[in-house]
DNA sequence: CCCTAACCGAGACGGTACGTCGGGTCTTACA
DNA sequence: TGTAAGACCCGACGTACCGTCTCGGTTAGGG
């Protein structure tokens, strides 16, 4: 970034230029943090990283593929907890990922790629790869659990995490973030004692 | 609804002409069925419905007020389920809903109002206030089973209808609503015995 | 014009504004007139006129069109001399074209008329239509002359306005339209006694 | 041309290649004969000539230059008839012209050339300078015309062309030029004994 | 005989304009 | 006052070219 803001961005020759493709990549997620998804559009993208809407075009072929890309650039969160103990494990799975949907932009875009996803098809299938490979990674504490011999041999590790990704998600998609650590607490224990309890 | 197609429809009077807000209901609910959300435009509906667009606009706000109340003119399913036992009840509700999701347009219309709301601030307002008073009604079976003794005291039944309503948006949204009865049987016995089962 | 430049304008119902229309004109014949055909694009005439584009695209199907229009909005001169004498009508009639073309915008725009007719068929064909009317009613002063006995029977009126016409536009289009008197006195000569005179 | 079309065109070494050259006129040429100047730009030319843009721009500076290059290198008409008579003369002059103009690409380029002078001021000042040389050497057979007694002297013979000429031009650039023996022996006559005749 | 300079094709760059679609507002003509 | 109709301004869409730039490769000619 030798010049960066003293001169316009140029061509490096018949290849990509980096510089670009950050500028745009910054530009989008900034408008995404400020205005949400309805002042996406990528005529501002590209007014707001100084760059041809060619140029977007020529890299992302719409739409939802940029903020895709833009969501898979943000840091991630670690989802894989090890407390020792299941409930405490459900208890910071959910709290980190609530935290990294409250606090950082990562909520307003991964919103915004949801609702691309129920519009663009391509958007919905590189969201359900996407969801599918975190499940089975987020999995990995549940799988813990049971070589401890905490949780039942016949317990699906996935559709554990499923569960909880869904609540998290229905109370991302409907603005309920709010840190209720007594809620969680009532849910991990519903999830590892059963509502029989 | 007695010309129809046949002649215009015109004011009749100094009040809303029921003829017309069924014709845009129809309008609006044939669009989101063939063409998805991405088709969806208050200028295709009025289109389609021979209507003015001030005649919608002076009727619904927005876009995602319109698409609520399409939404909400569909038949509902009936969501309190009552076979007697909470596992099979947790079932039924599943199945009820994935059923009525993917059999006709309910599914389609209302991914469209989750994606309708991650956009506009009003139709998040609306969603969260219509799936509050869902989860109350569902939770319904959830609180039989406490009086039945088939469920423990502690549990909050809108948190359990919540996690199985969680599961069932995240599976609307990712487009896996195929129907899997062992999947919902293993789901159900998770949810009832807990994962320590 | 009751409030221009003071507030925006508005639709006056299903019907095209007038207001509009004079403002695209003018628009159009400033652009023309300031940064000759090269700046004259649909865009610009509506960024000048504040108008939309659909609103342009809507009344005039095309940049020739609109060119075209602008053209006929112009002044025009009249173009058939009587002096009462054959050669001095003919100076009359030169000298009037060419000052008409070289004061006003007249001459800029009729290029750029001309130009357009080399790229857009439609332009070719309602160029042609309007020269041939041009032709014939100019074609007058010279019916007018073989009335008086002062030119030959058998001479084509039309002919021999599209001599001078062609004359004319050579100059118009390699930027020659300097007054010359005697240059033109000199044709005038030459064209009514003929090169054997 | 070695290996045209089977094998690419590479430098040979710090000097024009006459093959790019000739490749982009060639390409030029038919780009203008098939889709006239609506298809012609630098973009189009370069990717039928298999050439680079800068190549282009390297050697001529704008699409008006490349547009009179591509013109001076089709094959010219004789321009100066001499039958001996003046009548006939003018009359195998405009043939030839028209002839010329509507048999092979000439015209649809030379329209080209025009059109572009009305935007381009240094394709005009080219264009000037053409004419104004073409119209000298045709002059030569009025000249002739005048050494043999059968014109006047006072008459100009660069202003007799430029009658002429002015006449095809008109009749070019209105698409109108069919030929009419009839028509053009009517002028040949109207020019040569004048109006009065 | 190597080095430098200029050429070559290729294609990305920031831009402008294209012609179209839809947004939300406004007015008319009619009931 | 409500309705169908449709024009208005605005702004975004995705595409085509603009003229510039850099690249990697090639070849000729001067040192």
């Amino acid at each position: 970034m030798t010049n960066a803001g003293t001169s316009r961005r140029r061509s490096i020759g018949a290849q990509r230029n980096p510089e670009s493709q950050q500028a745009i990549l910054k530009a989008a997620e900034a408008i995404l943090m400020e205005d949400g998804l309805a002042g996406f559009s990528i005529e501002a993208v590209a007014r707001r990283a100084h760059a041809g809407k060619p140029t977007i075009y020529r890299w992302w072929p719409s739409r939802a593929a940029l903020l895709l890309d833009v969501y898979h650039h943000q840091k991630h969160v670690e989802r894989v907890p090890d407390t020792g103990s299941l409930e405490t494990d459900i208890i910071a799975f959910l709290t980190a990922l609530f935290g990294y949907w409250r606090d950082g932009n990562a909520g307003a875009i991964f919103r915004s790629v949801i609702a691309e996803a129920q519009t663009d098809v391509k958007a919905t299938d590189a969201l359900r790869a996407y969801v599918l490979d975190r499940f089975s990674q987020s999995a990995e504490f549940v799988r813990r659990a049971q070589a401890r011999g905490e949780a039942a041999d016949w317990v699906s590790p996935e559709l554990a995490i499923e569960l909880l990704a869904g609540f998290a998600w229905n109370r991302l998609l409907t603005s309920r973030l709010d840190d209720n650590p007594e809620e969680l607490q009532r849910l991990a224990r519903q999830i590892s004692l059963g509502l029989k309890g």
